[in-house]
DNA sequence: CGATTAGTTGAACACCCTCAACCCAAGTGG
DNA sequence: CCACTTGGGTTGAGGGTGTTCAACTAATCG
């Protein structure tokens, strides 16, 4: 079997995502956003003491394996999330089984598809990750009832559509190498580093490949040739370190 | 010069947008709205007769020629627009002028970037157009004001997401021969045909490649190789008729 | 330690690009 | 009316970038 099928094994079902510790809901007054990491910058942020009280009353928080895949494309749209912790994909393919990493989404991004009747496409956990999980319904009612949430959520659906839109630039127009040095210095921006400029890339291989549109060999000679020539190191297979990021700017945009 | 920039004439100030018939807003209450002909279908479409007489004051109606740019990518975001009549693309460039068509916009379609610093994208018309243009400050404050309008861009916005990503597969997975048809197909469902089945194009082959990650060359010869097969039929520069759509959709998804 | 999976490297090929010539339709002006 | 221009589109030949297929190496894990 293709490899590159393996992080999608369909979960059993629903109830294979994990409740992380008690469950939450049911009258706790939104005790979990109180500590949550990343309550000021999801789209529940504006949300005053009560109102974050009732929609942590339709959500609920469960636990991904890396791997695990969430929702999938085509599939009725059911469910929505906030990421608390962790990174996922965003991907399609196509029937003969292509794949299109469409988006890479971080801790306080938001997932699934409110307002809509099908999930456009799937989601799967690179790493471990925690989520924020609301029933569609539900979600949508709270949503339309208040507006400061819905106004987030509208802020960064848009930042979204920027972001994506730019990343069509690099797949319609970039060559191999402008690609990959465009996504080391993506990944460098969004990702936090060790003290020693060290970044982990969530990503293996080949699904770097699925985000850039090559294939795995093609990523795997540029990078090597930008190892080569000194503008990175690596660190083990997700390791990577920029030693000259100017230089690497320079071919990302193609000089 | 390279005639790809033709289309790209930098408007010379801002009064190049002439003012379709007499000005509007001005206590007009919503006059130009009640014979508007996308107003059931643009953002506006869910505000109440007072509310539509509001946001008339703040618009005003323009006209473009085909050729003519609204925004410039990179641009501090001033304007947003509804697209009253005409089609219009959305680009982005490289520094070192490759283009990337984003997105085509219709009628009843919304452009612009609300609740954000600058324009991520060119807008330019590509056949004579009208819009329902606001500046952003007043735009921004009245979708703030009025959730049924803020609800409706998100579902557009969220739409677009949609689309868009759909089209980072076609980027970024597909060959020439499955970018085409599945162009082909797309505008089919979006554009009214005559009665003979023949839809005009609004694109040229340039921007038809700049669409789809290609070279004029290579849509060329695909359309022609479309043709020579049977599965299309061409009658002048700008028009197609879909001859065999089953075979056609096979060719999209590269069955 | 072998077994397994992820990543690298090489050689040959294919697809699409590049560059160039050419065609065609629609002006324009003598 | 015809020669000439101009812009968009087509066609051809050749080459390069990235793919394909295959073998190999490096990490990880029991």
């Amino acid at each position: 079997m293709d490899m590159r099928f393996d992080l999608a094994q369909k979960a059993q079902d629903d109830t294979a995502l994990v409740m992380a510790g008690a469950p939450s809901g049911k009258g706790c007054g939104g005790q979990y956003c109180d500590r949550c990491e990343v309550r000021d910058q999801a789209i529940c942020a504006d949300l005053d003491e009560q109102q974050r009280g009732a929609l942590n009353r339709i959500g609920r928080r469960v636990s991904l394996q890396a791997g695990q895949t969430v929702m999938w494309e085509g599939d009725s749209s059911t469910l929505v999330a906030n990421v608390i912790e962790g990174t996922l994909k965003l991907s399609t393919s196509t029937g003969d089984g292509r794949e299109q990493i469409v988006g890479v989404v971080y801790a306080s991004d938001f997932i699934g598809r409110p307002f809509g009747a099908r999930t456009p496409h799937s989601v799967t956990a690179l790493t471990d990750a925690r989520l924020c999980l609301y029933p569609r319904g539900a979600f949508d009612g709270f949503a339309r009832e208040h507006p400061v949430l819905e106004h987030r959520l509208l802020q960064r659906t848009l930042d979204d559509l920027d972001r994506t839109r730019a990343w069509m630039l690099l797949l319609g127009r970039k060559n191999a190498r402008e690609k990959v040095a465009t996504l080391l210095l993506d990944m460098h921006n969004r990702l936090p580093a060790d003290r020693g400029g060290v970044i982990e890339l969530p990503l293996s291989r080949q699904q770097i490949a699925d985000v850039l549109g090559l294939t795995i060999e093609t990523v795997s000679r540029q990078i090597g040739d930008l190892k080569r020539m000194g503008l990175i190191a690596l660190a083990g297979r997700r390791g990577v370190r920029i030693v000259d990021a100017d230089r690497l700017e320079a071919m990302a945009e193609g000089e």
